[in-house]
DNA sequence: TATTGTTATACTCTATAACTATA
DNA sequence: TATAGTTATAGAGTATAACAATA
């Protein structure tokens, strides 16, 4: 089999979508958590980088300033992250996720990853091992080249 | 290799977001189209599936009714759906999808398909295989089952 | 009564433009 | 002057609740 890049193109255009709609339905039936994919990445990434400033997240999730610091208020505004002066240079702020919020986020972490591994769980184990090989190859093609920022 | 169904979900849950933000905000850069994601994939269902109703159409997509209402509502605005009574249920419409809206569609398609391809050019044809097939599995793994209308 | 669809309402996500404060 | 961030504003996507029309 070889498969052209039109090919592979199509695939992931038709099916992405549809993978991606399951995983942010499923985070949303869960009322007691109540997180969107949008809140859920900001907490992830903030929480595997603690202190970031604004623009270090929004460069990393490829959102514009302002729509982070919007996420940021109303994450805020539930307590799961605090929003921090930076001690040497007052124009940034240093972002950090609360014990509450890390205790939100883990919640949801394992109860969407139990949902969508209960679905793979119907896969063979070769198949498991394609979608994760997948998975790498995907990662690596789309990830945002790291600006860096000191 | 062996790949646990929780390593599986887990992969899915990093890498399916950030290829889904790349192919949104490649859409949205075409001004010229100005199509959204849900916008999109609405007008290509119908396009599939002439004279569908609003049922099955929010079945398909995973959506309430009223959202499929207001997605509908948009399209028809700018000329690309039409809604029509269903000739022997009056409780129906029938959706279409428009000369104009289909040019659209294609030319969305086209240059949304021509970056996935280029970004996937960069990829081996073994790799681009390794996708292809995972696509195809989680295809099968997170179809919506069909709950048929008569 | 059940089904199909719309309207009313509200909230989140996202962007651009304009602004403030700090470097 | 450049950088970091917020506020103002607007439009799209989504849901639930309430409703109207038809079967």
């Amino acid at each position: 089999m070889t498969v052209t890049s039109e090919e592979s193109a199509r695939e992931l255009l038709e099916v992405v979508p549809v993978v991606m709609r399951e995983i942010r339905s499923q985070m949303r039936s869960r009322r007691s958590l109540e997180l969107t994919i949008p809140q859920f990445r900001t907490l992830a990434f903030i929480n595997r980088n603690k202190g970031s400033s604004l623009y270090e997240v929004s460069d990393h999730m490829g959102l514009t300033p302002p729509s982070v610091s919007n996420l940021v208020d109303g994450l805020i505004e539930r307590g799961m992250m605090t929003r921090e002066e930076h001690p040497t240079d007052r124009r940034r702020v240093r972002l950090a996720v609360t014990s509450h919020g890390r205790a939100i986020l883990e919640t949801a972490t394992r109860e969407t990853l139990a949902y969508l591994a209960e679905k793979l769980s119907n896969v063979t184990p070769d198949n498991r091992e394609v979608i994760a090989k997948a998975m790498e190859i995907l990662r690596m093609t789309f990830a945002r080249s790291v600006r860096s920022r000191s």
